[in-house]
DNA sequence: TATCACGTTTAG
DNA sequence: CTAAACGTGATA
């Protein structure tokens, strides 16, 4: 036994408490809150195991793909907390509550943070306050098959369990918010316990996480004092999925427009912006440019919740300007072409289906 | 080929 | 305005 993990989900949506970490956040904008619901919490379960599973070998990839980088220094990113869009489903906007119990909910927070395209166009109901809008077609695969997704050993890290394998776990919401140590100050105890995110705010009744986000950290068994490589280390940014409601309630609540509202479609790019130098985002110089794409928020990487802080894209981010590379959306890796793609958005959208 | 760097787009 | 991240040329 060399390290434990302990995993915390949290798939509530409201939290009142103030969010913000006073450890080292990035904190772009201020005054964020969680709204927490902790009836929903309850249900969300995780399979520890399971997801100690998958964060080890997330770690183990990282060790050797990524030696160089953890090698050099451990974390050399400060924890930031990086508010992302947290990508729904469209039930969950509809009613508020996913179809599953807690599964998806995990990653994918319930409310509709996210203004989400639904085939190329882009809505403006975005609700989360910097995260990119995404696209809402929602094409994923099925569901609990993100392990099918081609992304690296890393990616398992935080897939999605399965509804079935959320209602078949031991383990209740309460039992989950056990699990997870807060720092009250901020850098208690728990925080070398290495169970806590640098960012946290300060627990409401005890839990202080933003909903939506899945938690997992490794203990060293050992560790106390350095614990190598721990989460509270700055290792993983948080995304604050629950950024959404910061509104407090209107947009948060149900707001379906963010479904639909993508008709528009194109449209928006106005400024012909001819970029001569370097890359130049609206790339095509010349002619048209071409639309950026936008994430489509259902697979793997995009419901990925944490930057990961490590990768280049992360380190770099300063410069890079580029999402996480366990983030960074399958669809938009895939070239901008690629017929399939929109054949398969096609077909994941019947998927969908299923839930309804 | 993968990665970096940068200008740009996009949304709040 | 700011922050996020896409697209792409330059580079390794
Ligand atoms: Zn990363
Ligand atoms: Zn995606």
């Amino acid at each position: 036994m060399a390290n434990m993990s302990s995993s915390v989900c949290m798939e509530t949506p409201h939290a009142h408490g103030h969010a913000h970490g006073h450890a080292h956040n990035y904190t772009p904008t201020p005054g964020r809150d969680f709204p927490l619901q902790m009836e929903s919490c309850m249900n969300p379960v995780l399979d520890y195991s399971a997801q100690m599973e998958r964060y080890r070998s997330f770690a183990n990839f990282y060790a050797k793909s990524s030696a160089a980088a953890a090698a050099a220094g451990p974390f050399p990113q400060t924890a930031k907390i990086a508010r992302i869009a947290a990508p729904i489903f469209p039930s969950a906007r509809i009613s508020a509550m996913p179809p599953w119990p807690c599964d998806n909910a995990m990653l994918w927070g319930r409310k509709p943070a996210a203004a989400v395209n639904v085939n190329g166009a882009h809505a403006h109901r975005a609700t989360m306050p910097r995260a990119e809008p995404v696209n809402v077609h929602m094409p994923a695969k099925h569901l609990g098959q993100d392990s099918a997704l081609p992304m690296p050993t890393a990616d398992n890290f935080l897939s999605p369990l399965t509804a079935e394998q959320c209602r078949g776990l031991p383990v209740g919401g309460a039992e989950c918010m056990n699990r997870l140590k807060v720092p009250p100050g901020g850098a208690g105890e728990a925080e070398r316990g290495g169970a806590t995110f640098g960012g946290m705010p300060p627990p409401l009744g005890g839990l202080s996480l933003p909903p939506g986000v899945i938690v997992m950290t490794t203990l060293h068994s050992g560790a106390g004092s350095s614990s190598g490589v721990t989460m509270s280390d700055s290792a993983f940014q948080i995304a604050n999925a629950a950024a959404d409601c910061q509104h407090s309630g209107s947009s948060c609540s149900g707001s379906p427009a963010a479904l639909s509202a993508n008709a528009s479609a194109s449209g928006s790019c106005s400024g012909a912006s001819n970029s001569s130098g370097g890359g130049g985002g609206g790339g095509g110089n010349g002619g048209a440019a071409k639309r950026k794409r936008k994430r489509c928020g259902v697979c793997a990487p995009c419901r990925r919740l944490i930057n990961c802080g490590v990768c280049s894209s992360c380190r770099n981010r300063k410069t890079g300007h580029q999402i996480c590379k366990f983030r960074k959306c399958e669809e938009l890796k895939k070239k901008p072409g690629s017929a399939v793609e929109r054949a398969s958005s096609v077909g994941a959208a019947d998927t969908f289906r299923w839930f309804f």
